[in-house]
DNA sequence: GCAGAAACTTGCATACTATGCAATGTTTAC
DNA sequence: GTAAACATTGCATAGTATGCAAGTTTCTGC
């Protein structure tokens, strides 16, 4: 029942790939990269290559963190704390989308490198955002529809951060983000209400 | 103290390029679009497109809202609600920068037909973030360095949502912004509070 | 006003990105 | 074992983006 000898090679070529695509970036300078030093530090065509990713850029960054939203029904009804709940739901997604913390610290070095990537690897980010406002909408009714997209991406927001600060420290677990979203979104939570009376 | 010519033909066609990107994206699709189409609808040669905008995306999207930075003092000390604050905030800034209402319409309705361009938009707005971003740490202090940075896109997301609103609908005035920002906020804040003792 | 500096437009050359298509080879499913 | 599905590649081609140099317009200081 594991994936068939084609399907362990297309994720194979698509990590190699990748990897290339990071060593490159990282010696020849982000600018500089051509497709085809991608392709060949990876040992295939350029036209390979796009078969693969759609753009350069694709093959720095990685899959995007999928929200499991089936499997998340708990969070509509919860009576938690929304901060809380929000933390635990994109703690479990990061479980199952495991990272590879060594591949992580590669592409952040890149993208620390080349700031027109931030807003590509936001945009990632962001499509877990989308899974996530549905989720809200069902927590929160209607009536918060227009709140509910910006909270979506304050979380995406916050999963993001915390996902760097774990990459960067070794003495962090995967376990460790889950209280760090939380207290980062609570942290904001507490901020936004300052000087208000209105609460 | 006006202009010189120079100054205000550039502008002219910076403005004229951006009117024929968006004139081609409604007309051919945005995929279909090609840098020449568009120099040739906005009368110049494509290296001169080059010359006034890096890519076709660009000139799509026109400048983002600048926060005057040095005008804003009174923000870091000022003792008012922090949601109320970072409205007028933003409120000011787009005073300062006048979006033409017709314009914008149409960039949206551009944007709309192709999800890819959002990412882009989003990407030109949080250039506002950034000087946002330092502002609040001045008012914040840098024990809340972390969180600065998630409030200051929560706010330009914001932003972001109150300017569109804006843009359909023809009864609003731009003063009718300040207060959409400083609600969408506070409930923000009030959801992220919800179910939590800790206050 | 006028001369020289600075800035703007353009064509041309060139490197790179990205896609379609067709040929060939590999894996899978029955 | 065979046919279908899929993967890799080369080739052709359209489009993106930049450097450079030549010609023109605008600006600056006198």
């Amino acid at each position: 029942m594991g994936m068939s000898l084609r399907q362990r090679r297309r994720l194979q070529t698509a990590r190699d790939i990748q990897m290339a695509a990071v060593t490159v970036a990282l010696r020849d300078g982000f600018d500089q990269m051509t497709t085809e030093a991608i392709a060949t530090e990876a040992g295939i065509s350029t036209r390979t290559f796009f078969n693969y990713y759609n753009n350069k850029q694709a093959a720095i960054l990685g899959e995007a963190v999928r929200l499991d939203v089936a499997g998340a029904g708990w969070f509509a009804s919860s009576e938690g704390a929304l901060t809380d709940d929000l933390a635990r739901l994109m703690g479990q997604g990061l479980k199952d989308n495991p990272l590879d913390r060594a591949v992580l610290r590669k592409i952040i070095s890149v993208i620390d490198a080349n700031p027109a990537l931030q807003d590509l690897f936001r945009t990632k980010v962001d499509e877990t955002s989308l899974s996530l406002a549905t989720l809200l909408d069902a927590r929160l009714g209607p009536d918060m529809a227009s709140e509910t997209r910006l909270l979506a991406e304050l979380a995406t927001h916050a999963l993001t951060e915390a996902v760097m600060i774990w990459a960067m420290d070794d003495a962090m677990t995967l376990d460790d983000i889950t209280p760090l979203i939380s207290a980062k979104l609570r942290n904001v939570g507490k901020i936004l209400m300052q000087g208000d009376a209105r609460v």
